[in-house]
RNA sequence: GGUGAGGUAGCUCAGACGGUUAGAGCGAGGGAUUCAUAACCCCUAGGUCGGGAGUUCGAUUCUCCCCCUCACCA
């Protein structure tokens, strides 16, 4: 085996925005970053993990406002919560800095500086949303009101999350400043824009091949379609940032200065440790540079960031890679919803190590989201890494404890069976390297039933009945507690602490990739200490609990299913405040739907409702848009999927049945607050249900 | 709406530059075993590879249309 060359990497992750402590979403990426750089160690090579916590803006400047104290308070506060949780998650992070620094600050001005010298800067008055009683302009998420084309009340400034149309705060109706309370004026200001468009071919040559993921690279050729803008860099006070040198209250916005980050807290790095900091950002430097990044922010990593870099006389990154979304039982993480689980709760509760090895088994090199199923994550932890794993040495070491007095054999029982497990090596490290994680953990979960199998068939239980065999038992034993040697060192930089342990366990140092091809032979083990203890299912219950009140299940998927036989199923897989169970369940075929007792029966609110308004929905061929009076409940919207079935005209003033309690479904057209009950197949052949004559609005169906 | 990614065994997913019986892990059922943290080993999945049409000697793998899901839209 050739060594590789040594390569010299600086890989960063996001930087986490300074408002709150980190969560699993967060963890995701962290993770991810941190076994490709344990990976990249492992191998040889030089690669520094460099972050910060981004740390300025109006969110971090109102925030500390409203817990009455001052900015730098809060970020150094948020950032010691950081650093503390990273590193209980074995995050190996070679320098955490923050964005408000005087490294910051100096490189931000550097940048800028060569920016206007290069002409990359002009100028333009635009008009923005102005509170008069907070002095102050509002980013357009903190003006909210009436979406202007579906009339969804309280939405944000830019766009609406019900109906989908983007505006600007003007076009808002009824709008507010979510900081005063009262309503924005227009107010003009003079902003600098950083000139995208000069960078265009820079950029088209940049991203051009096979730099970039593919997703990554197509969602690129529609931005280049629709023609880089203009990107507006500065803020007027009040704002918590820098000032921008040669102008008066005015800011730079933290988009500019966040991803500067990545240099200031290498400079800083270097600075403390002697290392050459040009070596790896000079236009001709010859290190790789790597930035995990989640999806959401590809525009800013792909587009701005090396323009950028570009335009103040630095080289570009080598690659950015994004990752998906983090959901939990197949819901999204969401405060609001109460379905976010910090980093902090995690660590309560479950050891970070399994969480990094699910994450592993199920990331590859895709911008996919990624679900924490938290079943089949006790699943598959107990399996893989206890059952099978672990199982290895824990089976092995007694025989060699009792019957070789602690001593492995001098040669092996079965040296092809250990070149397999050496030639596997390049194939799990090209895996790693494509960051095809999943695809690396089914190589190793391979090679681990493999190891299995071998001790199963080898039997030295058996042979341990005869003293003669002492020397095959210690042999089978040897090459069963080699083959584990060589599993723990390809899953090290996923599982840290267990490879540690395993380490301990063999006497031995630190071990580098490379060590897994040599055997070991002749030394003596320390006892087996169990190296990983099985979740049990009440830690990942507590954990939610924990987590909040309820995982809350989101709305059903489609308002339009209105078939009996759909509303039994989904009653029947959705009792609330029970996501967690139903989500793990499969569901239960619609011909058969399970029993149910009768309290899940009357979680589902069926109620009169009398329909005052129906219409059809532009842009929906099988949906109407209901509105609908359900007595002391009050009027709701429901989208029904009967357009094919019924004229609006016809359902106006009728009595029908509404499931009143299913969660509110947001759909492209408005939200859908119920569901209207109906039988039959679909198509013209659906029956909405009346009640008999005499029903009022709001009366409840049991 | 635009764009992208997907729809393969109960679940999570591999895979096929088109070609004999479509795979893995988990779960479930059966068996074996007892060294090991009720672990491990063996056997069992009869799935129209979303639907339809086309190209072809032959498609689940290519093309087109449709349906559905998910994500992103500075």
């Amino acid at each position: 085996m050739t060594a590789p060359a040594k390569r010299s990497l600086l890989v960063t992750s996001a930087l986490p925005y300074a408002n709150g402590a980190p969560h699993l979403g967060h963890m995701l990426e962290y993770v991810l970053t941190d076994i490709w750089v344990r990976f990249q160690r492992m191998r040889g090579h030089d690669c520094l993990f460099i972050w910060a916590s981004d740390a300025h803006g109006t969110p971090i400047m109102l925030k500390a406002r409203q817990e009455g104290i001052t900015p730098e308070q809060l970020i150094e506060r948020v950032g010691a919560e950081q650093r503390r949780d990273f590193g209980e998650f074995d995050i190996s992070y070679d320098n955490f800095h923050t964005t408000h620094s005087d490294e910051n600050r100096e490189v931000t001005y550097e940048i800028y500086r060569r920016l206007v010298a290069g002409g990359h800067i002009r100028r333009e008055t635009i008009v923005q949303a102005y509170d008069q009683q907070a002095r102050m302009f509002l980013p357009d998420r903190y003006v909210r009101g009436t979406c202007p084309r579906c009339g969804a009340i309280d939405q944000y400034g830019d766009s609406c999350e019900v109906c989908g149309a983007t505006y600007t705060p003007a076009d808002l109706l009824n709008a507010v400043s979510v900081v005063s309370g009262t309503a924005p004026v227009q107010k003009e200001s003079e902003h600098l824009f950083f000139k995208l468009g000069d960078f265009e071919p820079m950029l088209r040559a940049w991203t051009g091949g096979d730099r970039l993921q593919s997703a990554v690279t197509a969602k690129l050729g529609e931005w280049f379609g629709a023609g880089l803008r203009d990107w507006d860099i500065s803020r007027d006070e009040p704002y918590f940032g820098f000032e921008i040198p040669g102008e008066t209250g005015k800011f730079f916005y933290v988009w500019l200065d966040a991803p500067i980050g990545y240099l200031s807290s290498l400079l800083q790095y270097c600075r403390r440790t002697g290392r050459d900091f040009e070596q790896y950002w000079k236009p001709d430097s010859d290190a790789e540079v790597y930035h995990f990044i989640g999806k959401d922010i590809v525009y800013f990593h792909t587009l701005f960031w090396p323009a950028v870099l570009a335009g103040a006389g630095y080289r570009p990154p080598t690659s950015v890679f994004a990752h998906g979304f983090l959901t939990v039982n197949g819901l999204k993480m969401s405060k609001s919803r109460g379905t976010l689980i910090s980093a902090r709760n995690w660590l309560d509760h479950l050891p970070a190590e399994y969480l990094r090895y699910y994450f592993a088994s199920r990331l590859g090199d895709g911008v996919d989201d990624l679900d924490l199923n938290l079943d089949e994550f006790v699943a598959k932890v107990n399996s893989d890494i206890v059952g099978k794993l672990v199982n290895i040495a824990s089976r092995c070491a007694g025989f060699i404890a009792r019957g070789a007095a602690g001593k492995l054999a001098s040669t092996l029982a079965d040296a092809s069976l250990q070149q397999e497990f050496a030639a596997a090596g390049e194939r799990v490290a090209a895996l790693y390297e494509g960051r095809d994680l999943a695809g690396a953990m089914r190589e190793i979960m391979a090679l681990t039933d493999r190891a299995n199998l071998y001790i199963d068939q080898q039997k030295p239980w058996l042979m341990a009945k005869d003293p003669a065999r002492a020397a095959e038992v210690q042999a089978v034993c040897t090459q069963g507690i080699n083959l584990f040697r060589v599993l723990a060192v390809y899953l090290k930089p996923v599982m840290p602490k267990l490879a540690a342990g395993a380490e301990k366990f063999l006497g031995l140092p630190p071990q580098a990739w490379a060590d897994a091809a040599m055997p070991l032979l002749g030394t003596a083990i320390n006892a087996y200490e169990p190296l990983a203890t099985r979740v049990d299912p009440a830690a990942v219950k507590a954990l939610l609990a924990a987590s909040s009140e309820s995982l809350k299940p989101s709305g059903v998927p489609q308002a339009a299913a209105t078939t009996g036989a759909a509303v039994a199923a989904k009653a029947a897989a959705k009792p609330a405040q029970d996501a967690v169970k139903a989500a793990a369940k499969p569901a239960e075929p619609a011909a058969a739907p399970a029993q149910l007792s009768i309290d899940d029966f009357m979680k589902v609110d069926l109620r009169v409702a009398r329909i005052d308004s129906a219409e059809r929905v532009e842009g929906a061929d099988k949906l109407l848009r209901l509105g609908v009076d359900l007595g002391e409940l009050g009027k709701r919207q429901i989208f029904a999927g009967i357009r094919e079935a019924y004229e609006p005209a016809q359902l106006v003033g009728r009595l029908t049945v509404v499931v009143a309690n299913l969660a509110p479904r947001k759909m492209r057209f408005g939200l859908s607050e119920g569901m209207v009950l109906a039988a039959g197949p679909g198509g013209q052949e659906i029956f909405v249900l009346a009640p008999d004559a005499g029903a009022t609005p709001g009366m409840k169906v049991k």
